[in-house]
DNA sequence: GCCCGCGTACTCGGATATTTTGTGTCCGAGTAAGAGGGG
DNA sequence: CCCCTCTTACTCGGACACAAAATATCCGAGTACGCGGGC
Protein backbone atom coordinates (compact mmCIF):
# COMPACT_ATOMS: atom_id res chain seq x y z
CA UNK A 1 0.00 0.00 0.00
CA UNK A 2 2.35 2.75 -1.50
CA UNK A 3 0.98 6.17 -1.84
CA UNK A 4 2.13 7.89 -5.05
CA UNK A 5 4.58 10.29 -4.66
CA UNK A 6 2.53 13.00 -6.50
CA UNK A 7 0.18 13.60 -3.27
CA UNK A 8 2.83 15.14 -1.34
CA UNK A 9 3.38 17.18 -4.62
CA UNK A 10 0.23 18.53 -4.62
CA UNK A 11 -0.47 19.00 -0.96
CA UNK A 12 2.67 20.87 -1.14
CA UNK A 13 1.38 23.18 -3.90
CA UNK A 14 -1.99 23.78 -2.75
CA UNK A 15 -0.57 24.96 0.46
CA UNK A 16 2.30 27.01 -1.36
CA UNK A 17 -0.37 28.60 -4.01
CA UNK A 18 -2.69 29.01 -0.10
CA UNK A 19 -0.35 31.00 1.76
CA UNK A 20 -0.20 33.85 -1.33
CA UNK A 21 -2.70 36.66 -1.37
CA UNK A 22 -6.44 35.07 -2.41
CA UNK A 23 -6.93 34.78 -6.16
CA UNK A 24 -3.31 34.46 -7.24
CA UNK A 25 -2.33 32.18 -10.05
CA UNK A 26 0.88 30.25 -10.23
CA UNK A 27 2.11 28.71 -13.28
CA UNK A 28 2.68 25.15 -13.13
CA UNK A 29 6.26 26.26 -14.19
CA UNK A 30 7.00 28.19 -11.51
CA UNK A 31 5.54 25.46 -9.18
CA UNK A 32 7.91 22.72 -10.59
CA UNK A 33 11.09 25.41 -10.44
CA UNK A 34 10.09 26.16 -6.81
CA UNK A 35 10.25 22.52 -5.94
CA UNK A 36 12.52 21.08 -8.07
CA UNK A 37 10.09 18.84 -9.95
CA UNK A 38 9.67 17.41 -13.25
CA UNK A 39 6.94 19.99 -14.77
CA UNK A 40 5.40 17.66 -17.04
CA UNK A 41 5.18 15.03 -14.66
CA UNK A 42 3.52 17.58 -11.98
CA UNK A 43 1.60 19.08 -14.65
CA UNK A 44 -0.52 15.22 -14.49
CA UNK A 45 -1.11 15.77 -10.59
CA UNK A 46 -2.53 19.36 -11.37
CA UNK A 47 -4.52 18.53 -13.79
CA UNK A 48 -6.13 16.22 -11.61
CA UNK A 49 -6.77 18.80 -8.70
CA UNK A 50 -8.44 20.72 -11.35
CA UNK A 51 -11.31 18.07 -12.73
CA UNK A 52 -11.72 17.33 -8.85
CA UNK A 53 -12.89 21.03 -8.87
CA UNK A 54 -9.70 22.08 -6.26
CA UNK A 55 -7.63 23.92 -8.75
CA UNK A 56 -8.67 26.48 -11.38
CA UNK A 57 -6.74 26.22 -14.69
CA UNK A 58 -6.12 29.65 -16.65
CA UNK A 59 -4.25 29.94 -19.31
CA UNK A 60 -1.86 32.51 -21.46
CA UNK A 61 0.52 35.22 -19.62
CA UNK A 62 -0.39 35.52 -15.58
CA UNK A 63 -2.01 32.18 -16.31
CA UNK A 64 -1.23 29.31 -13.85
CA UNK A 65 -3.08 27.61 -11.11
CA UNK A 66 -5.46 29.22 -8.25
CA UNK A 67 -7.45 27.62 -5.56
CA UNK A 68 -11.08 27.19 -6.45
CA UNK A 69 -12.39 27.18 -2.90
CA UNK A 70 -11.11 29.34 0.31
CA UNK A 71 -8.50 27.79 1.57
CA UNK A 72 -10.20 26.61 4.67
CA UNK A 73 -12.49 24.58 2.46
CA UNK A 74 -10.08 22.49 0.92
CA UNK A 75 -9.09 19.46 3.28
CA UNK A 76 -6.24 17.23 2.91
CA UNK A 77 -8.68 14.57 1.82
CA UNK A 78 -10.40 16.48 -0.79
CA UNK A 79 -6.17 16.74 -2.76
CA UNK A 80 -5.31 13.54 -1.36
CA UNK A 81 -8.55 11.40 -3.05
CA UNK A 82 -8.24 14.15 -6.77
CA UNK A 83 -4.84 12.34 -7.16
CA UNK A 84 -4.51 8.95 -5.73
CA UNK A 85 -8.55 8.49 -6.39
CA UNK A 86 -11.69 7.93 -4.16
CA UNK A 87 -11.95 4.32 -4.38
CA UNK A 88 -11.25 2.75 -0.94
CA UNK A 89 -7.82 0.81 -0.44
CA UNK A 90 -9.27 -2.74 0.63
CA UNK A 91 -12.05 -3.86 -2.07
CA UNK A 92 -13.86 -7.10 -0.72
CA UNK A 93 -13.83 -10.06 -2.95
CA UNK A 94 -16.51 -11.61 -0.97
CA UNK A 95 -14.39 -15.17 -1.21
CA UNK A 96 -16.17 -16.46 1.62
CA UNK A 97 -19.08 -16.92 -0.82
CA UNK A 98 -16.83 -18.84 -3.59
CA UNK A 99 -14.66 -22.55 -3.04
CA UNK A 100 -16.27 -25.36 -1.68
CA UNK A 101 -16.70 -23.41 1.85
CA UNK A 102 -18.71 -21.38 0.47
CA UNK A 103 -20.99 -19.51 2.62
CA UNK A 104 -24.98 -19.89 2.12
CA UNK A 105 -26.47 -16.61 0.51
CA UNK A 106 -28.74 -16.88 3.69
CA UNK A 107 -25.38 -16.13 5.85
CA UNK A 108 -24.31 -12.94 4.19
CA UNK A 109 -27.08 -10.52 4.36
CA UNK A 110 -24.72 -8.86 6.21
CA UNK A 111 -21.06 -7.19 5.45
CA UNK A 112 -18.52 -10.14 6.18
CA UNK A 113 -16.35 -9.01 9.42
CA UNK A 114 -13.48 -8.61 7.53
CA UNK A 115 -14.90 -6.40 4.91
CA UNK A 116 -15.86 -4.23 7.65
CA UNK A 117 -13.35 -3.68 10.06
CA UNK A 118 -11.13 -2.68 6.89
CA UNK A 119 -13.75 0.32 6.14
CA UNK A 120 -13.49 1.08 9.65
CA UNK A 121 -10.13 1.33 9.23
CA UNK A 122 -10.39 3.50 6.15
CA UNK A 123 -13.30 5.87 7.92
CA UNK A 124 -10.78 6.23 10.33
CA UNK A 125 -7.57 7.40 8.35
CA UNK A 126 -10.12 9.65 6.12
CA UNK A 127 -11.58 11.19 9.66
CA UNK A 128 -8.37 12.16 10.07
CA UNK A 129 -7.22 13.75 6.71
CA UNK A 130 -10.53 15.34 6.44
CA UNK A 131 -9.81 17.37 10.20
CA UNK A 132 -7.01 18.98 8.38
CA UNK A 133 -7.25 21.98 6.00
CA UNK A 134 -5.09 23.91 3.80
CA UNK A 135 -5.29 26.68 5.85
CA UNK A 136 -3.88 24.92 8.68
CA UNK A 137 -0.92 23.12 6.35
CA UNK A 138 0.06 27.28 5.68
CA UNK A 139 0.21 27.82 9.36
CA UNK A 140 2.45 25.06 10.12
CA UNK A 141 4.68 26.64 7.35
CA UNK A 142 7.90 29.20 9.28
CA UNK A 143 6.64 32.85 8.75
CA UNK A 144 9.92 33.73 7.72
CA UNK A 145 9.23 31.25 4.68
CA UNK A 146 5.77 32.52 4.49
CA UNK A 147 7.17 36.03 4.34
CA UNK A 148 9.92 35.12 1.17
CA UNK A 149 7.51 33.11 -0.59
CA UNK A 150 4.77 35.70 -0.22
CA UNK A 151 7.19 38.41 -2.01
CA UNK A 152 8.73 35.64 -4.76
CA UNK A 153 5.38 35.91 -6.26
CA UNK A 154 4.19 38.72 -6.10
CA UNK A 155 1.84 39.49 -9.66
CA UNK A 156 -1.28 40.59 -10.46
CA UNK A 157 -4.41 39.18 -8.80
CA UNK A 158 -5.97 37.64 -11.84
CA UNK B 1 -3.59 3.40 -2.79
CA UNK B 2 -4.82 0.08 -3.77
CA UNK B 3 -4.20 -2.80 -0.90
CA UNK B 4 -3.15 -6.17 -2.43
CA UNK B 5 -5.70 -8.70 -2.49
CA UNK B 6 -3.51 -10.99 -0.91
CA UNK B 7 -4.45 -9.19 2.62
CA UNK B 8 -7.91 -10.21 2.32
CA UNK B 9 -7.20 -13.83 1.54
CA UNK B 10 -4.76 -13.92 4.51
CA UNK B 11 -7.57 -12.20 6.95
CA UNK B 12 -9.78 -15.53 5.68
CA UNK B 13 -7.30 -18.04 6.36
CA UNK B 14 -6.29 -16.99 9.60
CA UNK B 15 -9.79 -16.40 10.84
CA UNK B 16 -10.82 -19.63 9.15
CA UNK B 17 -7.71 -21.37 11.34
CA UNK B 18 -8.55 -19.47 14.47
CA UNK B 19 -12.05 -20.99 14.32
CA UNK B 20 -10.79 -24.33 14.90
CA UNK B 21 -9.31 -26.36 17.63
CA UNK B 22 -5.83 -24.58 19.10
CA UNK B 23 -3.11 -26.03 16.94
CA UNK B 24 -4.83 -27.46 14.33
CA UNK B 25 -2.78 -27.39 11.15
CA UNK B 26 -4.59 -26.84 7.14
CA UNK B 27 -2.92 -27.26 4.23
CA UNK B 28 -3.02 -24.42 1.41
CA UNK B 29 -4.10 -26.79 -0.92
CA UNK B 30 -7.35 -27.28 1.33
CA UNK B 31 -7.30 -23.63 1.95
CA UNK B 32 -7.25 -22.70 -1.73
CA UNK B 33 -9.99 -25.29 -2.16
CA UNK B 34 -12.43 -23.14 0.43
CA UNK B 35 -11.68 -20.39 -0.50
CA UNK B 36 -11.83 -21.01 -4.62
CA UNK B 37 -8.22 -19.39 -4.66
CA UNK B 38 -4.96 -20.33 -7.03
CA UNK B 39 -2.99 -22.33 -4.80
CA UNK B 40 0.67 -21.26 -6.06
CA UNK B 41 -0.50 -18.02 -5.52
CA UNK B 42 -2.09 -17.99 -1.84
CA UNK B 43 1.28 -19.85 -1.10
CA UNK B 44 3.05 -16.87 -1.19
CA UNK B 45 1.00 -14.76 1.24
CA UNK B 46 1.45 -17.68 3.50
CA UNK B 47 4.61 -18.00 3.19
CA UNK B 48 5.14 -14.11 4.15
CA UNK B 49 2.58 -14.79 6.85
CA UNK B 50 5.31 -17.61 8.42
CA UNK B 51 8.25 -15.00 8.00
CA UNK B 52 6.48 -12.03 10.05
CA UNK B 53 5.87 -15.06 12.45
CA UNK B 54 1.85 -15.32 12.32
CA UNK B 55 1.84 -18.77 11.08
CA UNK B 56 3.78 -22.23 11.75
CA UNK B 57 4.70 -24.19 8.63
CA UNK B 58 4.92 -27.79 8.73
CA UNK B 59 5.74 -30.63 6.21
CA UNK B 60 4.71 -33.74 5.27
CA UNK B 61 1.35 -35.79 5.47
CA UNK B 62 -0.82 -33.91 7.53
CA UNK B 63 1.33 -31.19 7.78
CA UNK B 64 -0.05 -27.37 7.23
CA UNK B 65 -0.62 -23.77 8.30
CA UNK B 66 -1.45 -23.68 11.97
CA UNK B 67 -1.41 -20.43 14.13
CA UNK B 68 2.19 -19.19 15.95
CA UNK B 69 0.29 -17.79 19.07
CA UNK B 70 -3.07 -17.70 20.64
CA UNK B 71 -5.73 -16.25 18.34
CA UNK B 72 -6.01 -13.47 20.66
CA UNK B 73 -2.53 -12.44 20.47
CA UNK B 74 -2.69 -12.38 16.56
CA UNK B 75 -4.46 -8.49 15.51
CA UNK B 76 -5.79 -7.66 11.84
CA UNK B 77 -2.72 -5.31 11.61
CA UNK B 78 -0.27 -7.92 12.09
CA UNK B 79 -1.64 -10.05 9.39
CA UNK B 80 -1.80 -6.62 6.74
CA UNK B 81 1.56 -5.62 7.76
CA UNK B 82 3.01 -9.25 7.26
CA UNK B 83 1.32 -9.48 3.27
CA UNK B 84 1.54 -5.83 2.43
CA UNK B 85 5.14 -4.92 4.50
CA UNK B 86 5.34 -2.22 7.33
CA UNK B 87 6.40 0.73 5.03
CA UNK B 88 3.86 3.77 5.63
CA UNK B 89 2.18 4.58 2.50
CA UNK B 90 3.07 8.33 2.72
CA UNK B 91 7.09 8.50 2.36
CA UNK B 92 8.18 12.24 2.68
CA UNK B 93 11.05 13.74 -0.19
CA UNK B 94 11.30 16.44 1.53
CA UNK B 95 10.96 18.27 -1.49
CA UNK B 96 10.02 21.92 0.63
CA UNK B 97 14.30 21.41 0.53
CA UNK B 98 14.91 21.41 -2.90
CA UNK B 99 14.35 24.04 -5.72
CA UNK B 100 14.49 27.42 -5.76
CA UNK B 101 12.29 27.94 -2.81
CA UNK B 102 14.55 25.45 -0.62
CA UNK B 103 13.47 26.25 3.07
CA UNK B 104 17.37 27.16 4.90
CA UNK B 105 17.93 23.56 6.86
CA UNK B 106 17.58 26.12 10.11
CA UNK B 107 13.70 25.98 9.42
CA UNK B 108 13.55 22.32 9.01
CA UNK B 109 14.43 21.13 12.45
CA UNK B 110 10.90 19.54 12.94
CA UNK B 111 8.89 17.43 10.63
CA UNK B 112 6.82 19.21 7.92
CA UNK B 113 3.23 19.86 8.52
CA UNK B 114 2.37 17.44 5.51
CA UNK B 115 4.62 14.58 6.65
CA UNK B 116 2.98 15.02 9.98
CA UNK B 117 -0.37 14.96 8.41
CA UNK B 118 -0.05 12.04 6.89
CA UNK B 119 2.06 10.32 9.72
CA UNK B 120 -1.21 10.66 11.75
CA UNK B 121 -3.73 9.77 9.51
CA UNK B 122 -1.53 6.34 9.47
CA UNK B 123 -1.44 5.85 12.95
CA UNK B 124 -5.25 6.27 12.89
CA UNK B 125 -5.69 3.42 10.34
CA UNK B 126 -3.10 1.29 12.36
CA UNK B 127 -4.62 1.64 15.59
CA UNK B 128 -8.02 1.12 14.25
CA UNK B 129 -6.47 -2.55 12.93
CA UNK B 130 -4.68 -3.00 15.73
CA UNK B 131 -7.68 -3.05 18.27
CA UNK B 132 -8.60 -6.35 16.16
CA UNK B 133 -7.41 -9.79 16.96
CA UNK B 134 -8.25 -13.10 14.91
CA UNK B 135 -10.65 -13.89 18.02
CA UNK B 136 -13.07 -10.76 17.42
CA UNK B 137 -12.76 -12.01 14.05
CA UNK B 138 -14.00 -15.91 14.05
CA UNK B 139 -16.94 -13.83 16.50
CA UNK B 140 -18.26 -12.32 13.53
CA UNK B 141 -18.57 -15.81 11.90
CA UNK B 142 -22.14 -16.98 11.70
CA UNK B 143 -21.96 -19.97 14.58
CA UNK B 144 -23.64 -22.59 11.54
CA UNK B 145 -21.06 -22.13 9.19
CA UNK B 146 -18.32 -22.33 12.10
CA UNK B 147 -19.92 -25.30 13.14
CA UNK B 148 -19.42 -26.47 9.53
CA UNK B 149 -15.86 -25.73 9.25
CA UNK B 150 -15.26 -27.62 12.38
CA UNK B 151 -16.51 -30.69 10.88
CA UNK B 152 -14.72 -30.37 7.93
CA UNK B 153 -11.69 -30.22 8.91
CA UNK B 154 -11.83 -32.62 11.69
CA UNK B 155 -7.95 -33.94 11.71
CA UNK B 156 -5.13 -35.29 14.17
CA UNK B 157 -3.68 -32.53 16.37
CA UNK B 158 -0.47 -32.24 15.73
C1' DG C 1 2.05 -60.46 17.46
C1' DC C 2 5.64 -56.83 17.50
C1' DC C 3 9.34 -54.06 15.57
C1' DC C 4 12.13 -52.11 12.01
C1' DG C 5 13.02 -50.34 7.32
C1' DC C 6 11.58 -48.44 3.09
C1' DG C 7 8.69 -46.50 -0.46
C1' DT C 8 5.35 -43.14 -1.33
C1' DA C 9 2.44 -39.39 -1.31
C1' DC C 10 1.86 -35.30 0.74
C1' DT C 11 3.74 -30.99 2.37
C1' DC C 12 6.20 -26.34 1.88
C1' DG C 13 9.70 -23.23 -0.47
C1' DG C 14 12.06 -20.59 -3.96
C1' DA C 15 12.85 -19.21 -8.83
C1' DT C 16 10.50 -17.79 -13.02
C1' DA C 17 6.87 -15.33 -16.69
C1' DT C 18 2.92 -12.06 -17.47
C1' DT C 19 -0.13 -8.22 -16.70
C1' DT C 20 -1.34 -3.98 -14.51
C1' DT C 21 -0.09 0.40 -12.35
C1' DG C 22 2.70 4.23 -11.47
C1' DT C 23 6.45 7.19 -13.37
C1' DG C 24 8.37 10.17 -16.72
C1' DT C 25 8.37 12.76 -21.15
C1' DC C 26 7.03 14.99 -25.38
C1' DC C 27 4.47 17.92 -28.56
C1' DG C 28 0.32 20.54 -30.02
C1' DA C 29 -3.87 23.91 -29.20
C1' DG C 30 -5.50 28.01 -27.07
C1' DT C 31 -5.29 32.57 -24.94
C1' DA C 32 -4.32 37.03 -23.11
C1' DA C 33 -0.91 40.38 -22.65
C1' DG C 34 1.72 44.00 -24.76
C1' DA C 35 3.93 46.40 -28.51
C1' DG C 36 3.16 49.01 -32.66
C1' DG C 37 0.66 51.67 -35.94
C1' DG C 38 -3.25 54.50 -37.25
C1' DG C 39 -6.82 57.91 -36.24
C1' DC D 1 -3.32 61.38 -26.74
C1' DC D 2 -6.46 57.31 -27.37
C1' DC D 3 -7.98 53.13 -29.67
C1' DC D 4 -7.63 49.14 -32.55
C1' DT D 5 -4.94 45.23 -34.48
C1' DC D 6 -1.54 41.94 -34.75
C1' DT D 7 2.26 39.40 -33.19
C1' DT D 8 4.29 36.85 -29.73
C1' DA D 9 5.33 34.42 -25.79
C1' DC D 10 3.31 32.17 -22.28
C1' DT D 11 -0.11 29.01 -20.54
C1' DC D 12 -2.56 24.39 -20.08
C1' DG D 13 -4.08 19.79 -22.01
C1' DG D 14 -3.83 15.26 -23.94
C1' DA D 15 -1.16 11.49 -26.23
C1' DC D 16 2.97 8.65 -26.05
C1' DA D 17 7.35 5.57 -23.88
C1' DC D 18 9.52 3.48 -19.76
C1' DA D 19 10.09 1.20 -15.20
C1' DA D 20 8.44 -1.01 -11.07
C1' DA D 21 5.23 -3.72 -8.64
C1' DA D 22 1.49 -6.86 -8.16
C1' DT D 23 -0.32 -11.11 -10.11
C1' DA D 24 -0.01 -15.79 -11.56
C1' DT D 25 2.51 -20.11 -12.27
C1' DC D 26 5.79 -23.92 -12.37
C1' DC D 27 9.06 -27.18 -10.55
C1' DG D 28 12.22 -28.97 -6.96
C1' DA D 29 13.54 -30.34 -1.85
C1' DG D 30 12.12 -32.23 2.40
C1' DT D 31 9.35 -34.98 5.69
C1' DA D 32 6.22 -37.92 8.20
C1' DC D 33 2.99 -41.39 7.49
C1' DG D 34 1.83 -46.13 6.62
C1' DC D 35 2.64 -50.44 4.38
C1' DG D 36 5.50 -54.57 3.99
C1' DG D 37 8.78 -57.78 5.54
C1' DG D 38 11.49 -59.86 9.08
C1' DC D 39 12.08 -61.43 13.89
Amino acid sequence: MRLSQGVEWGLHCAALIGQLPPGTAVSRRALARHFGLPESYLAKQLQAMVRAGILLASSGPHGGFRLARASSEITALDILEAIDGTAPPFVCQEIRQQGSGAAPARDCKAACGISAIMASAHRAWQNSLRAIDVDQLVAAVPPTLRARNRRQFAKATR
